[in-house]
DNA sequence: ATGAAAGCGCTAACAC
DNA sequence: GTGTTAGCGCTTTCAT
């Protein structure tokens, strides 16, 4: 195949007999540069199809204009609305964005921080895989003054900053959302507990429990890694139960609703003999029947804060250096999954 | 803050009193180089925590060892196992991903491409947005010799190979599964038909329709952009047909799901009144009531499929030059949706 | 406003 | 098996 060979600044610079420099300037945009050369050397960069060697010049400059970022899945609405979240933010200061999924596992986890380390990112945006244990593994990072930013799921450092909602509030409003409608006996389904996310809305929810007299039982709290296939042997271990739950506090959409179509299936009537309240607003919160109450809270929001905290970190615009965490905003969706008819 | 130098092969080379040359061998496992050497140098370079600067490799070798990906959305299942499959291939063979949407739209294309251009991908994997019409911007990359790989939704190109399902086929089974379940009026709701996706299913559709005798009739015949806002209107559409129809066919399944729910409200029973097929068996599928049934297609193999014959060519191991397009396996499943009842 | 020249860190051709 | 050396394409002082 016959393919051109690469312009450089050298053959602009011969064909306009101009220095290369110039150019070089030229073509950043540096101000002492007169607008008529200038000009010059754009129309004849266009014509030559010339594309700057960003390799040359990261080499030259030490930095890479590049962000990492490491995510559990890419697959969930609310992920791919912070994504898109970055990628805005990211694209305007012309970052670029090199994004890896961990699969949930802290071994891929792991391989991926490596490779952003040797790809020599500016920075890096983590949420952390469900098993992950500690930030061992960003200290090679760490160590090189690479900034970190966590967001949604995260574990403190003392050098680096979390971006994060209000679990506590959040699990806590669910669960007082469901005394309020009268329910006795909440079950709370959740991830891992070393999440801080997960952490924090259990307290949330012991917290609502205790402010409302309700006994807090340690058989009514499950955790769960969310898989599809799990969610029929829940449904028996619930329904075993003396009494029934008549609520359940589920931390997550999606196993939310496949909660609701087998306990259906098993024959209760939702909300009215069980209310369910899910997390994260998911799309398919409006698709399952009784529609989900859930806490929404804007994952693009939490995508371009965290991108735009730490691209102003890297130019040096302000420091996130002594900001432990940015907490954003969220709130409570109420649909007729947890709305017990008071009137009837 | 206190952070370290960055090594270099020079900084190991004067400490163990060698040349640079036989630290870059030792590190790239060159075959001409005493093993004893090798070691050395290999954990002198893990204490000083050294890391090689790929842009000077880069630089060097003419050669990023990164492919661009561009997807319309990261937010569906079906997206994020085809990233999925393609990043287990690209890390294997060592190989970075830099992943963008394109949220469906051109322009964003165009911007994505050009970064993808300006970053030096050794080639591309794309899945064009809902509103491209030509390739036109992807020509500088082809002109400059960088592969580039469609899946899914492609357009032809004489340099270009296509990776897809036979969408033909598969919007034909889907059609005749529903005749066979007796239906006469079959609607069919899809998208952009200048995607080779919606194009291809709506010929299978008519395909099916003419072997069964049934005539074609346009106003049965929809597109949408999928949002869930149209849904509504769509569905006042569909009910307000003389005959209302007794089927659709909808190619997406969070779509599809949508639909069945505001027909449910609207007083049809699903699938007694109107059979429902989707496409993708998005998880959604399992969820609304009554289960859907879909054309399942495997994105975890399209991604590894589209990776593995990308990373062939550019290693020169095989060539995708002379592949116009590789075929994928879908096949129909059967859920309630579609089943109306033969033997009531 | 422009040019000359050095050098970022690595690799590979060539020598020994 | 190892060293020498040149140069990838760019940016950036320092001059002018």
């Amino acid at each position: 195949m016959k393919m051109e060979k690469e312009t450089t600044i050298y053959d602009i610079a011969k064909q306009l007999n101009i220095s290369p420099a110039t150019v070089s300037r030229a073509l950043n945009d540096h101000p002492a540069i007169n607008i008529d050369t200038k000009k010059v050397i754009i129309s004849k960069a266009k014509e030559l199809g010339y594309r700057t060697n960003i390799f040359a010049s990261n080499l030259r400059r030490k930095k890479t204009n590049t962000i990492g970022v490491i995510v559990p899945r890419l697959n969930s609405y609310f992920m791919s609305t912070v994504l898109a979240g970055m990628e805005k933010v990211a694209n305007e200061a012309s970052y670029n964005l090199i994004i890896a999924q961990s699969l949930e596992s802290v071994k891929k986890e792991m391989a991926n921080v490596k490779t952003m380390f040797n790809s020599h990112v500016d920075g890096l945006l983590v949420s952390l895989s469900y098993d992950t244990e500690n930030l061992d593994h960003f200290e090679p990072l760490i160590k090189k003054g690479v900034p970190i930013l966590f967001f949604d799921r995260v574990l403190t450092h003392k050098k680096c900053t979390s971006i994060v909602i209000d679990n506590l509030k959040a699990g806590y409003e669910a669960t007082n959302h469901l005394i309020a409608q009268g329910c006795k006996h909440i079950m709370h389904i959740t991830g891992n507990l070393q999440r801080n996310v997960y952490q924090d809305r259990l307290k949330g929810y012991r917290l609502a429990l205790a402010e409302s007299g309700l006994h807090y039982c340690e058989e009514l709290v499950r955790t769960t890694d969310f898989s599809y296939q799990s969610v029929n042997e829940m449904v028996q271990y619930l329904t075993s139960l003396k009494p029934v739950p008549d609520a359940i506090f589920i931390t997550n959409d999606f196993y939310a609703a496949h909660c609701i179509v087998a306990l259906k299936q098993a024959g209760f009537s939702i909300p009215e003999d069980i209310a369910i309240v899910g997390f994260n607003d998911d799309p398919i919160a409006m698709v399952v029947e009784p529609n989900l109450t859930t806490v929404r809270y804007h994952g693009q929001e939490m995508g371009e804060v965290a991108a735009k905290s730490l691209i102003n970190h890297l130019n040096e615009q302000s420091s996130i250096k002594d900001t432990n965490a940015i907490i954003l905003h969220s709130e409570l969706v109420v649909r007729a999954s947890s709305l017990k008819g008071k009137s009837t």
